[in-house]
DNA sequence: GACCTGCTGCGGTCTG
C-alpha cells in the first residue's frame, strides 16, 4: 500500500481492506494526496466504473472523521444529474460510511418525506441531491441554508461533462455560488467526469475565478483497443421482394449481437421502436427467447428498470435499442459491442457511448456503425448524391480517432435561466435589491456576460404589466409579482429545462409510457410502442390518457424533436472526406462504393472549385463549409432578402422565392458589410422555459449569443463570392 | 434534423 493509504482515516482504511483491494488505483492515490494536503478544487476524470466516486470520497470522508466540524450542517454534498445515479451512489457511500457512523441522505423527488425530515432535523454526514432539489431548498427554505450547509467542506459534482454548457449546468453553478454566499466562505469543489475534451475549459467552469488552481487528475492509458466497422446499406431498391435496408440492418444486428449484452443507439425514439420491433420479430421467427428491448425516455419507468436490470445481469444476454438514455448514468456493466445506426450529432456523444464497451481488462471496445443511404435516380437530391449521412458518420469516426471532441461554448447569455435565478434569489430571501442580485448572479455567479445595462433590461421585462413576474416596493426592494408568486410556488419551477405536454399510454390498466400531444390519433389506429404492436381504443383528452390493446401490426408514433447543433470542425472534416482519396480500412465494400459515388458527385458538381453552384430555375446550392450556427445565420440573412432556404450539413439549397435581387448581388452586398436584419421574418425565438417573459429585443440578443453568429457573415459571404459554376 | 434530465407541501385514505 502506498502512503496515500496511510493518510486515510482508520474506518476508511478498514473499508478498503474489507474490499480486498491490493492497492488504491492511481487516480485514487493522487486524489488522496490533493484532498488531504490542501484546499484545492479538483477534477477527477476517468471512464465509468473507473473508481472516481471512491477517489473523491475516501479522502473527503477521512477529513470529516479526522476533524469533525463544530458547526451544524451536512459535511459533504454530492450533486448528481439523475435520480437513479443518486440512489446508486447513496448505496455505495452507505457501505463506506457504515463503519464510520456517518449518515448518508439521498434527496430527490422519489425520496420519502420522512428521510428528508430526518436530514433537516439533524443535518450532518453526506447529502446526495439533484440540482432541482437543491433549488427547491433555496426557494422553500432559503433562511435555513446557512444552518443546513454551515459545516459543508466540499461539494462533489458528478458527470461534470454532461452539464458543462447546458441551462441546467448554469443553474447548478449559480446554486454553488449562492451556497458559498449563504455560508460566507468558499467551499471546495470536486468535479467527477468522463474524459473531457478540454480540461482547462472544464476548470474554468468549476471555479471561474481561480481556474489555474484547479488540480486535474486524469486516468492515464488503459484505453481499450478499438475494433471498428462501418457498414453501408442502400434503401429504396427497385426489387420489391428484396429485404429493405431496415430489415438488412436488423438481420445483421440479430446475427452478431445475439447471445451477449449490447447497446444499439438508433438516433431517435421512432427508430428505436422500429428496430426493436424488427429484432423482436426475428427472435419470434427463430423461436428464440426475447433479448432485444427498446429503451427511451417516453417508455414507462417500470419497463426501463426492467431493461437496465437485465443489462446488469450477467446471465441474461440483453441488447437495448436506445436513445441517449443509456449514454450516461448508472453502471450497467460492460457491454460487448456498441452499435450506432445513422450518424450521431456529436463526437462527444459517440465517445461517451463507446465508453460503455471494452471496459474489462483485455477486452476490446467494439463500435459497429451502420449507414443507410437512398438508391439514386434522376430525381435524387444533392443531399443523397453527396451521401451526407455516411460522410458525417465517417467524419465523426475520424475525429474520434484523432481524440478530438466538441468544447463547451462559454459565450451564451442564458437569459431564460437568468430570469429563473432572479425569481429564485428573490424567493430565497423574500426580496432583494437590484444591485445585490447583479452581484450574486452576474459578478460572482455564472452570468458573467450580462452587463448592468442588459441586466436592468431583463428586470424591466420581468416587471412589465404583461409579465408581472416582479415588482418594486417603495424602498426599492424587488419582490415577486402576482405571476412570479404563482410560478415560484408551483413545483414545476425547480427545473430550468422545458418539457412538452404528453398523453399517457395505457394497456389493460398498465402504463406503457407517454406520447407527445401533437400525435393525431383516432380509435382504431395502429401503433408500435415499447417494442410491441397496439391498436388505439379510447382517447381521453381531458385526462390526457390513451387506452390501447395488443394488435398484429402498427406504425411508430412521432416524437418530434429539436434541431441539432453540429460543430464547425465536424463539417470541415466532412469536406476533407469528400475531397480526399483515403479509403478507411474500417469501411465495408458497400460503404466504400457509396463513398466513391459521393466523391464523384462532389467533383462533378465542381464543389472543390466553387462554393456556389447554379442549378437553373433560380436555384443554387451553397457550400458553406460551416457548422449549424454559421450556416443558420447565412440562411436567416438570405431568408430576410426573400430567398427560400433549405438547410443541410454544411450546405444550403437556395431558391429565388420572392427575392428581388440575384443571389450574387445579395452575397456581394453582405460581403461589403451590409448586414441585413436577420430577424426580418420574425422567426420563432422561444426555445427555453422562461423565454416567453422576455422582450423581442432580449430574445434576439439571447439567440445571437448562442444560436446565431452575425460576426461571421461578412467573411462567409466574401468566401462564397468566388466564381459560380453551371451544370 | 435529436436526445436527455427534474419536482413541494398538503390533505386524504389506508394499515398495523
Amino acid at each position: 500500500m502506498s502512503s496515500a493509504f496511510d493518510k486515510l482515516a482508520r474506518p476508511v482504511q478498514k473499508w478498503v481492506r474489507s474490499k480486498g483491494w491490493r492497492e488504491l488505483r492511481q487516480i485514487q492515490a493522487d486524489s488522496v494526496h490533493v484532498v488531504m494536503d490542501g484546499n484545492a478544487d479538483l477534477i477527477v476524470s476517468a471512464s465509468t466504473a473507473g473508481g472516481k466516486t471512491e477517489a473523491a470520497f475516501l479522502p473527503l470522508i477521512s477529513q470529516v472523521l479526522d476533524a469533525p466540524s463544530e458547526r451544524d450542517g451536512f459535511d459533504l454534498v454530492y450533486i448528481g444529474p439523475l435520480k437513479a445515479l443518486i440512489t446508486d451512489q447513496a448505496m455505495r457511500l452507505e457501505d463506506i460510511c457504515r463503519e464510520a457512523g456517518l449518515p448518508v441522505y439521498p434527496w430527490h423527488g422519489d425520496v420519502s418525506g420522512s428521510v428528508k425530515a430526518r436530514a433537516l432535523k439533524a443535518p450532518r454526514g453526506i447529502l446526495l441531491i439533484t440540482p432541482e432539489s437543491l433549488e427547491a431548498l433555496f426557494v422553500r427554505r432559503g433562511l435555513e441554508i446557512p444552518r443546513l450547509f454551515g459545516a459543508t467542506r466540499a461539494v462533489v459534482i458528478d458527470e461534470l461533462h454532461s452539464v458543462l454548457d447546458s441551462e441546467r449546468g448554469v443553474q447548478m453553478r449559480s446554486l454553488l455560488t449562492r451556497l458559498e454566499i449563504a455560508v460566507k466562505r468558499p467551499i471546495r469543489r470536486v468535479g467527477l467526469s468522463a474524459t473531457l475534451g478540454d480540461m482547462n475549459m472544464a476548470s474554468a467552469y468549476l471555479r471561474p475565478d481561480n481556474a489555474e488552481a484547479v488540480q486535474l487528475i486524469e486516468a492515464k492509458g488503459g484505453e481499450a483497443e478499438l475494433l471498428l466497422q462501418l457498414r453501408g446499406y442502400v434503401s429504396g431498391g427497385e426489387d420489391e421482394d428484396a429485404p429493405s435496408a431496415t430489415d438488412a440492418v436488423s438481420e445483421h444486428l440479430f446475427r452478431h449481437l445475439r447471445g451477449s449484452d449490447n447497446l444499439v443507439f438508433a438516433g431517435a425514439r421512432q427508430w428505436v421502436e422500429i428496430y426493436a420491433d424488427r429484432l423482436r420479430n426475428l427472435c419470434e421467427k427463430a423461436h428464440l427467447p426475447q433479448e432485444f428491448y427498446p429503451h427511451h425516455a417516453s417508455l414507462a419507468r417500470e419497463h426501463r428498470d426492467f431493461v437496465e436490470k437485465r443489462l446488469k445481469d450477467a446471465n441474461l444476454p440483453t441488447t437495448a435499442v436506445c436513445t441517449s438514455t443509456l449514454e450516461l448514468g448508472i453502471d450497467i456493466g460492460d457491454v460487448a459491442c456498441v452499435a450506432q445506426v445513422g450518424a450521431p450529432f456529436s463526437v462527444a456523444a459517440l465517445r461517451q457511448r463507446l465508453g460503455r464497451s471494452g471496459r474489462r481488462e483485455g477486452q476490446p471496445a467494439i463500435l459497429r456503425q451502420y449507414s443507410v443511404e437512398a438508391r439514386l435516380d434522376s430525381e435524387s437530391s444533392f443531399v443523397d448524391q453527396l451521401r451526407l449521412g455516411l460522410i458525417r458518420a465517417i467524419a465523426m469516426i475520424e475525429l474520434l480517432l484523432e481524440g478530438w471532441c466538441e468544447p463547451p461554448r462559454p459565450e451564451a447569455l442564458h437569459l431564460s435561466t437568468l430570469v429563473h435565478q432572479i425569481l429564485s434569489v428573490i424567493a430565497e430571501r423574500g426580496g432583494a435589491q437590484a444591485n445585490r442580485l447583479y452581484r450574486v448572479l452576474c459578478q460572482e455567479g455564472p452570468f458573467r456576460r450580462v452587463d448592468t445595462g442588459l441586466f436592468l433590461d431583463v428586470l424591466r421585462a420581468m416587471g412589465r404589466p404583461e409579465a408581472e413576474l416582479i415588482e418594486q416596493s417603495s424602498d426599492g426592494l424587488l419582490l415577486l409579482g402576482a405571476a412570479g408568486e404563482r410560478i415560484v410556488e408551483h413545483y414545476s419551477f425547480y427545473a430550468v429545462f422545458k418539457t412538452p405536454e404528453e398523453f399517457r399510454l395505457v394497456a389493460d390498466g398498465k402504463e406503457l409510457g407517454t406520447l407527445p400531444i401533437d400525435n393525431i390519433l383516432t380509435p382504431g389506429m395502429l401503433l408500435i410502442f415499447s417494442g410491441r404492436r397496439w391498436v388505439v381504443q379510447e382517447i381521453h383528452d381531458l385526462e390526457k390518457v390513451i387506452l390501447v390493446k395488443p394488435a398484429k401490426a402498427g406504425v411508430p408514433p412521432l416524437f418530434g424533436g429539436d434541431p441539432g447543433m453540429i460543430h464547425d470542425r465536424v463539417i470541415e472534416k466532412m469536406f476533407d472526406v469528400l475531397e480526399g482519396e483515403v479509403e478507411p480500412s474500417y469501411m465495408d465494400k458497400i460503404s466504400l462504393r457509396l463513398l466513391s459515388e459521393a466523391r464523384a458527385n462532389f467533383e462533378r458538381w465542381r464543389f472543390a472549385e466553387t462554393p456556389v453552384v447554379e442549378m437553373g430555375d433560380g436555384a443554387w446550392i451553397l457550400a458553406t463549409r460551416c457548422g449549424t450556427v454559421k450556416t443558420t445565420t447565412l440562411a436567416m440573412a438570405l431568408g430576410a432578402e426573400g430567398f427560400q432556404i433549405t438547410q443541410h450539413d454544411g450546405f444550403l439549397l437556395v431558391e429565388s422565392g420572392e427575392a428581388e435581387q440575384t443571389l450574387d448581388q445579395v452575397l456581394s452586398e453582405m460581403a461589403n458589410a451590409a448586414t441585413p436584419d436577420l430577424f426580418a421574418h420574425s422567426p420563432n425565438l422561444i426555445f427555453e422555459k422562461y423565454h416567453s417573459y422576455l422582450t423581442p429585443d432580449l430574445l434576439k440578443l439571447d439567440a445571437l449569443s448562442a444560436r446565431v453568429d452575425r460576426s461571421c457573415l461578412q467573411s462567409l459571404c466574401s468566401d462564397l463570392r468566388a466564381q459560380k459554376a453551371t451544370i
